[in-house]
DNA sequence: ACAGTTTCTGACCGATCGGTCAGTTATCGT
DNA sequence: ACGATAACTGACCGATCGGTCAGAAACTGT
């Protein structure tokens, strides 16, 4: 069962976090729904106010991740258990991740953007407190947009559908070794 | 000394980078040079005849260093080589990349864009022949996604210009470490 | 059966899109 | 000085955009 409101914000995700946000007309959204472009209208005020639905469950559960981590003990372990924490997070929103990620410079004035780019800035503030070394920094990012990068190729791409355990098990593996680098020097 | 339509070409570029394709109209791309959009389309007759042009020099450039490559024996001397002239790569065209990278899905119906899809799977192909895993092609896209949306991320956000050398030194160890994993089992 | 509410639609609006075209301005070879 | 050519522009076109609105259609409780 689902309702067709639901069902909107299913189609817009997937359309924006495809094709992008500007490129997605209205007309496009109703057409995949079955709807008239008035019924989008309906049950969302806006184009704008579609986007949010579509990604705020998505925000919304990134800032419950991150009240966790940073309530917890900064020990390896925390840091270790966040990171199958986040790659769950990434494998259970990839469309989100993938418009945020892709589209994030061109969507500011979207409010609910600023929301997610605020939470990237917490989570790479937690892994870099102190130390925050230029080569720090880009492994972040490597990482960051290389996982949303990658799972978004594997969704759009035939690239055959490897099961999500594998998919789970690997990606921890490579975030493990870009965000905990073994210490050659120093 | 620069011409017009060079001009073009390069605002061009960094506006269907940023705030993409769709996003962008013509008439914004005259605002940027201090044209007409008419004198635009003088230059080029069409938007979709820009975008050819914006990024064919960095699709020509990645078809040369592949060339290179396929035609080196195939040792580990040469692909640490071709890491270094793929960073130079990057670094040379990261605009291009970064659309490529983002809005590459989205932009089917452009031929130039097939060209460039197809310099990726080539790239691919050199480096997994045969053992190509699960875990290859997900180090693979991780490397590719995550080094463009790291030097986008450096472009566009405030994030202090790191020096280039600088950027290219720890950009080629972490695609080292991406692209030749250190063989743990086996 | 009927009133009330939710859901949905077609017609319409102003704005903007990419693109065409006739004509003006600037540049240049001679 | 002048004709040819390159560069540029404003007016205009059909199409599509996001959004409004009055009303039809479907579903609800009584």
């Amino acid at each position: 069962m689902s309702t067709t409101a639901e069902d909107l914000r299913t189609i817009a995700l997937e359309e924006f976090a495809t094709a992008g946000y500007a490129a997605t007309s209205l007309h496009r959204i109703a057409e995949l729904a079955g709807l008239s472009k008035s019924s989008v209208l309906y049950h969302y005020e806006s184009k704008d106010a579609l986007l949010a639905a579509a990604v705020q469950p998505a925000i919304t559960a990134l800032g419950t991740i991150l009240d966790e981590l940073e309530s917890k003990p900064r020990t390896r372990a925390t840091r270790n258990r966040f990171i199958e924490e986040f790659v769950d997070f990434l494998l259970d929103h990839t469309p989100e991740v993938n418009l945020f990620i892709n589209q994030g410079p061109s969507l500011v004035d979207v409010p609910v953007v600023d929301v997610a780019n605020a939470a990237v800035v917490r989570l790479a503030e937690y892994f870099f407190t102190t130390t925050t070394t230029t080569e720090d920094w880009m492994r972040f990012g490597v990482a960051l947009g290389g996982a949303a990068y990658m799972l978004a190729s594997q969704r759009t791409m035939g690239f055959e559908p490897t099961p999500r355990e594998e998919t789970r098990t690997v990606l921890i593996g490579i975030l493990g070794e870009l965000l905990a680098p073994v210490k050659t020097k120093g």
